[in-house]
DNA sequence: AAATTAGTGTTATATGATAACATAATGTCT
DNA sequence: AGACATTATGTTATCATATAACACTAATTT
């Protein structure tokens, strides 16, 4: 049982997490009534090109690469904030950066494990973090609307490579 | 039992939070062989005098205020450093503003309730939580160095009042 | 087609953080 | 004490992240 690590870590198709996540976007501004713009698809493709946090400047700096038009920050700024509002990303605190979200039509928690090497955020949810959550907030007669569990520290990939450094 | 509350959301002498918070990080300081200089303790206290996080250039703003002397950013980031580092103040990165540590001495996780109406960042820990990110962590292969959960929603004061309002 | 709404463009600026180098204060050793 | 090393602070410039305010354009509704 040595892999239940994430396939954000691995060797994996990448361009099918890019064509799932376009899918499921599509699917869920249809539902919704949104419009996922040229730009905003745009965007999110570019959050997606890998499982690395990306920030809003790099977002803007590849945007005005791939199209001859001046990009300014509002604009990639809006696009994101959709997105987020969508649930079609996440927005890292730790990093100010962005991310896809690897299960949109879910009710998603915000809960990443981030390797500090690589960079690669993985997005989790256990239902004993859940729990752990609700019965702190409830102990606090906290009423929570929003959650951020971002835990900093080394993938195993990076490990192994670490240690063969070493050895 | 009402009121597991924190005392930070409630009425409550404040002098004390300050003073301890003070003797506490002297102690700690002493015990590293850190200098605790009149620069680093003055950013201490302005960071404490509430339990609401304050943001960097708050900070220099007060600080200017206090002194003659001008304040630039470097100033007080090294100072704010300083104080990371020994553990006597939490960076929010929600916020990215600062707040008092409320128990320096213990090993400490970074654990808060934010309050989106009054401001105010409740440190806390369970057992619960501390065992169910190890073990998603495990599940993961993931080797954790830092963690940052921050849950934002309304602490009980602000719902009362919230109540009154409608009622 | 006119009116309304939603989306994007554009300029300027607010806010948060750090790099690089100069100076001052403190600690250590003889 | 005086010379040296170390640590802390001052100073200037700049980078990085984010938003306000207003203009224009595209889509939708009536």
């Amino acid at each position: 049982m040595s892999s239940n690590v994430s396939i954000a870590c691995r060797q994996h198709d990448h361009h099918r997490c890019i064509d799932d996540a376009l899918t499921t976007a599509q699917d869920i501004c249809k539902s919704k009534g949104s419009r996922l713009t040229q730009l905003r698809q745009q965007v999110l493709e570019i959050v997606w090109q890998s499982h690395k946090p990306l920030g809003a400047y790099s977002v803007m700096d590849i945007l005005a690469q791939q199209s001859t038009r001046r990009v300014a920050p509002p604009t990639v700024y809006r696009a994101l904030d959709f997105l987020l509002e969508h649930g079609l990303i996440h927005r890292i605190n730790l990093l100010n950066a962005f991310v896809g979200c690897t299960h949109p039509q879910q009710q998603h928690a915000n809960n990443f494990l981030i390797c500090q090497d690589c960079g690669v955020a993985i997005e989790f949810s256990t239902s004993a973090l859940d729990n752990a959550i609700s019965s702190a907030v409830a102990q606090f007669d906290f009423s929570l609307i929003g959650q951020s569990v971002e835990l900093l520290g080394q993938c195993q990939q990076c490990q192994e490579k670490d240690a063969g450094k070493t050895s």
